[in-house]
DNA sequence: AAAATATTTCTTGTCGACAAGAAAAATGCA
DNA sequence: TGCATTTTTCTTGTCGACAAGAAATATTTT
């Protein structure tokens, strides 16, 4: 499982535990620190988080609301699978959303908007240049994220905070082979996206949102297809 | 409050009890027969439905997660309130839906859903002949739901239930006054959208689904307005 | 030895009690 | 009386313990 120092805290304010535990198991199982179909023991994180079970359940229900691990009843609560062989309806999600959310960011953006957007955006440059996969999806999800925020329609801000949360793991999933075409061109793409939020075009950044998507999408499935050929050969 | 029998069930199954305050809780907040803005005590809950307050407390933040509820830390939890200054933002993403599902049930629908859709369409016709709002109101949001549900993306389907429920709020809010036309024009507009999907016609899908939603939202508009110069008066 | 049955184990679900935090009420002080 | 301070009250947050349900194991029976 995961081999961590025992005692995660030590003193803490009354209602922060919740919120603790439930951010620490999230990015867990983004990251795939915690495999999918793993099981997940509320004693064992009682234990690990030191304190009792009834919180610990809080953060979990929360967990199970957002469909990142499931609940067998009376039995055990395991870390959801990643539903694979629907991963169309997953990209169509996704690309939708990528459009929508930019031409609303080119609508409704503010001016403090571009500046957390162009933070991520140099962020995110920097763990391609340090070819560091794991921080590299995570604040791609991030930037788009922010892009989402700046349109202002909560909405689609967690629908697509979501679909942007399973991208990580499935994006995990596969990027095992590095390649280095990718990322460098994702870069240029969001300064692109960037630049039309600005100029507030709306009709550009929502085609650039939609090439953008496209891009992702096609890569992933290059990458599941070879996967699977590999699956196959075993 | 709420006058009711204040023995809901007496002899429960294992883990039952959180589904049934969390269904009986959300319809009442949906059916505005709990007011937005009012106190949720978790102490009265346990005494209304013969339980600890520990499933009641689980049910509770459920419905925090789908934002039904909103709770102040160490003091009290409210029915949240109806955000009627970013009405337009819930309108942009009712529509879309609207559209989007309508189009993709027309894809993806199977012989069983139309049995499903057309069993919702003939009730809602009921509640309308027996000129039932609240029945009206849900029977329309169900109608609707069984089409995303056609549609089969679980991600578009999980928004737009969110979105029919908000709109469930926001209907009981405004239709007070009972208008005549309104809900016969939209019976023929659902039958209309149902034969778009047997045809399995995208494009006329997507747009009767698109001149649906604008139907509604011009509808709640108006009586938006309406209310607002009532309130002015006062 | 195989199948049916009983027992144990393991994890979740529920409970009642207590603690902490914040608001409301009461008290003291000018 | 008006304001600051203390006390009380009220609700949520956390805890430890126990019960129930299901699977795994052991036992009995044929």
């Amino acid at each position: 499982m995961v081999e961590k120092s025992n005692t995660d805290v030590v003193e803490r304010r009354r209602g922060s535990g919740v919120k603790l535990v439930y951010d620490i198991l999230r990015d867990e199982i983004l990251d795939l620190k915690l495999a999918p179909g793993s099981s997940v023991d509320e004693v064992l994180l009682a234990e690990r988080f030191q304190m009792s079970r009834t919180p610990i359940r809080e953060a979990l229900v929360r967990l199970a609301g957002e469909g990142l691990i499931e609940t067998l009843p009376n039995r055990s609560t395991l870390v959801s699978n990643i539903d694979l062989l629907n991963l169309n309806t997953y990209f169509d999600a996704l690309v939708l959303m990528y459009r929508v959310t930019t031409r609303l960011a080119a609508q409704n953006h503010r001016p403090d908007d571009l500046l957390a957007i162009r933070e991520l955006h140099s962020q995110y440059a920097a763990t391609v240049e340090a070819r560091d996969l794991r921080d590299m999806i995570a604040v791609n999800a991030a930037f788009h994220s922010a892009i989402a925020e700046a349109g202002r329609n909560p909405y689609f801000t967690g629908l697509f905070r979501r679909l942007l949360d399973e991208g990580r793991r499935i994006l995990r999933l596969y990027y095992n082979s590095y390649d280095e075409q990718f990322p460098q061109r994702f870069v240029d793409e969001h300064a692109e996206i960037i630049a039309a939020i600005e100029a507030r075009d709306l009709d550009l950044a929502d085609h650039l949102g939609k090439v953008h998507g496209e891009q992702i999408v096609e890569q992933v499935q290059r990458m599941f297809v070879r996967n699977q050929k590999l699956d196959i050969k075993l």
